[in-house]
Formats: C-alpha cells, structure tokens, sequence
DNA sequence: GCCCTGCCTTGATGCAGATCAAACGGGAAC
DNA sequence: GTTCCCGTTTGATCTGCATCAAGGCAGGGC
C-alpha cells in the first residue's frame, strides 16, 4: 500500500474538533481507504445525561468524539461507582476484536460521536496496518494514563486528587487553546459528582477540598465551575506530582 | 506476506514456558520473520529484588518475560509506591516508540527475559502488521485490568481488595496448570509489602485482612505463602465482583 | 413575585485503615 | 545448639475521609 502525503477525512474537516491524535488515524490514508471509511461513518448525538452505551450491551461500531464530553464507568452492585476514563473530542472509543461494551458510556455534556461499523472498520485495520500501529498508539497513552491514576486512587491524598485534577484539566485545555501567558482559566467539564467517581471520593470531600484549595490561594472560583489557577507550579506541587508530570491523557 | 500454518520460535520451545499468549504473536510470521526475530533476540536474567530498569531510564529494549515475575511501580518522591502491573511469564515489557522506561521494573523472583533490540524490532513490527495487532489486543487486555483495578483501588475495601487479589492469582494459577476439582492451591507470589504496594493499602492492614479471610474460612494458610481457596464463589462474593468477573491479566 | 429542583456547601459525628510500636517465627550463618 | 535477620503478626492509638444532616444559591416554570 503506497503512503502519500497527509490526506484528512472529509468529515474531520467538517467538525471543526479534529485534532492531531484523530487526524493521525487518517493522515496516511489513500483515496480508496478513505472511501472505505466514508462508507462506513454515520454521525449519533445525545444530550448531556445520557447513556451512550451500558456496559454489557452489544456493541457494533466504533467511534471517535467529535465534540462534547463522556465517561466511561464501573459500577459494583450496590452502586459504588468509579469513572475509569474520560473521552475528550478526538477519543476512540471501542475495541475492534470485542462485541460487548466492557464499561457504561454516558454523555456528561451535549455529545457527537462519529462511529464506524465495527465489521467492516476490522477488515479496514486488518489491511491497514497504519490504522492499527496508530491505535497501539492511543492505547499506550491510555493504558500509561490508567496507571497513573492507579497512583492518584492508591496512594494520594483528597487534596493531592484534587490539584491533580485540575492540573489534567488545565494542561489540557492550554494545549487545545494555547494562551499568551498569566493564569490559567477555564470551566470544569464535570459536577462534583463526577469528579469524585473519578478521584474515588465522595461528593462532599471534593467540595471540602475544591473550597481549602481556594482558602490557599493556589486556585480563586467565580460561581461553581469556572476556575483560575493562579500559579500552575503550585498546584503541581500540591498535586504531589513529580516536576515533569506530563499526563498522556 | 503470506501467512502460513502456525510457526513457534525457537528460543519459545527451549524455554518450554511459552503460552497462548507470547506464541500468538510468533504463530504467523513466515521464516524470514522468525530470522530477524532471532537475530535480534537476546536473553537477560536477573536476581530475585533485583531492578531491572529504573523509571526515565533510556531502554533501548523490549522484552517479554520467560520465567518469574516483575513489578511494574510508580514512586512518589517521598516513598508512597503503588503498583501499576505484575508481570508474569509471557507479559511483554516495553513501548515500541518510546526510548525511556515509564516505570521501575523489578525482579521479585528470579527472573529470565527474552529481549529484543527495540529499533530492529520497530523495523520489524512496520513491515509485519499481525505483530503490531497482536500487541494491540494485548494492550487492550492491559488497559482492561488496569481500569479493573482503578475500580479497585478507588471504591473496594480492605477486605474485598485483598479478596480480589487472591481471587486473580488463583484463577491464573488455574488457567495455567488446570486441575481436576477440589480447593485451588497455590504458593502467593508476593510479600505483604508488595501485595500492599499493589492494593493500596499498607502492609499491616494486608496481614489483617490476610488473617481475618483465614479466620472467617474463606481460605486457608499454611506457613505465610501457602494458600488454600476452599470456596472460590465465597472468595468472589467478598471479592463484590460481578458474577462473571474475568480479569483479562 | 413565588416555589421547586438540582447542585453545591458546611457542620457534626463515626469509623476504616494508617501509624506507631512491640513481639513472633523460621531460615541461614556460625 | 545460638544468634541474627527479615518478613510477618498483633496491639494501641490516631486521623482523614465517609456518612448523616441541614441549609444555601441560582435558574426555570408559573
């Protein structure tokens, strides 16, 4: 299969969202490959609350986030809950080779997944070994990602779990809206709710810890979501993170 | 590439530990594969409490294991450690694309590895794409126990961590030497600090939990290491597993 | 305006697991 | 045999977070 030069999907042009990582999956795609994945494609939306997906259910497509937000997690029977993934806009979500969703997927905010039939997206991979090296790709950044947050659940504090957080967040939104310079401002994507499944807290802790951590200065709260970290460093380091710290998520 | 009637390395059959697992990725490549893979391959073994790399170390390899086990850990600057993987015979070790280690690697017993040098192994795996999809079914598989144990470390308690860890080794232990019916026997291959590195806990309150299963006749001990699972249904039940419960490690 | 609802904060109390401390036991060296 | 050492057990106490409970606040419907 001849590699040519960088060819984007027409519908990642079209979302406005494509970013490097998804862009990446198409970028060496010739024309007939890209045909093959415009055949395959077709849009869903759901509104913020919904299910996407139950863990357990049948799934027959992947598909990558075009905008909003989801999460992906676990419930034990009696209803503790942990998030064990957050999909931003140019996640993949689904395992070619496996028919059942392994986790619950919900939209946590207004939600566009592009999916792709899983069937023929399998044959597409299986003769495009680009496609999958990229996926291998992605899926070290998660699995690196899981594990550090093995950590952040095992061994840190509610207030390290916390700056943690937010230091995720943070690093994130700068590197999709890279800014001159000052603090670094942004709206949290997720209830106090959602941020303790993720941090494996309970609600309270998280506003507890969320209020001293604006006591301390290192972050200032304009209503409940909108957040100013007023010196990233500090919040590294009340994050107990080592200096370099850079989350692959 | 013509795929062929599955091959088994060499160096696979000698070490006579091979599995399912690390003989899947071999089982198609063609014999001039098998020729590059030789060329590259080399053994490396290690001491019981041995490191085998340090975290941010470059590493210049990737392996899989032949015999024994290592650790995969993250350490804090002030001591806190949590283990984020246990690798056992036929788990694979190393990123392709990556030139630094992300984790200490540690011998807990000891340990023969088969390495590979990593940019011939690079070469190999781009022009070999069954390789690259195996790697990233296995991946998918440890991205899968990874979020497993997030659920784990975030929400379960003393009790039903310790459960769950004995509830793993024991089904790997049966998977790998089935038996007949009756108990599941098998020697721990951890010490209390490394089971409590790996749960999250300390090593204390293992040694209680360890005692109080024990007690309450869930299992059985003779000496320290020695375990006897007498009702595995129970072990999964204190475990709060859902029913099925199959951890891909 | 009012009330309702969803999300969040704050306070009081309880408990699981951490911490500190001491002793046990089995294997290896002698 | 004795001693040492390491991993482990057991006990006493402390504490961070969960739990239970009561408001607070902002937005939307009427």
């Amino acid at each position: 299969m001849a590699l040519r030069e960088p060819v984007i999907l027409p519908h990642l042009q079209d979302c406005g969202s494509c970013t490097i990582r998804h862009r990446a999956v198409c970028a060496r795609c010739d024309s007939d490959e890209l045909a093959r994945l415009e055949q395959m494609k077709y849009y869903r939306s759901f509104q913020a609350g919904q299910t996407v997906i139950w863990s357990g259910d049948r799934m027959d497509f992947v598909a990558s986030v075009v905008s909003g937000i989801a999460t992906l997690t676990q419930t034990m029977e009696d209803g503790r809950r942990q998030m064990v993934g957050l999909l931003l806009p140019s996640d993949f979500v689904g395992r070619p080779g496996r028919s059942t969703a392994a986790y619950d997927v919900t939209a946590t905010t207004d939600l566009l997944m592009c999916c792709f039939r899983k069937k023929p997206f399998e044959d597409l991979i299986l003769s495009t070994p680009h496609i999958s090296q990229r996926l291998l790709e992605m899926t070290l950044d998660e699995l690196d990602a899981a594990r550090e947050w093995m950590l952040l659940l095992g061994r840190k504090t509610a207030r390290e779990k916390i700056a943690s957080l937010l230091a995720i967040i943070a690093r994130r939104d700068v590197s999709l809206n890279p800014r001159k310079s000052g603090p670094i401002v942004f709206d949290l994507p997720l209830t106090r709710e959602e941020m303790a499944d993720y941090l494996g807290l309970t609600l309270e802790t998280v506003s507890r810890q969320v209020s001293a951590l604006k006591r301390d200065g290192v972050i200032s709260l304009e209503g409940k979501r909108h957040v100013t970290v007023n010196d990233f460093d500090r919040l590294l380091e009340v994050a107990g993170d080592d200096s370099d710290g850079g989350y692959p998520v």
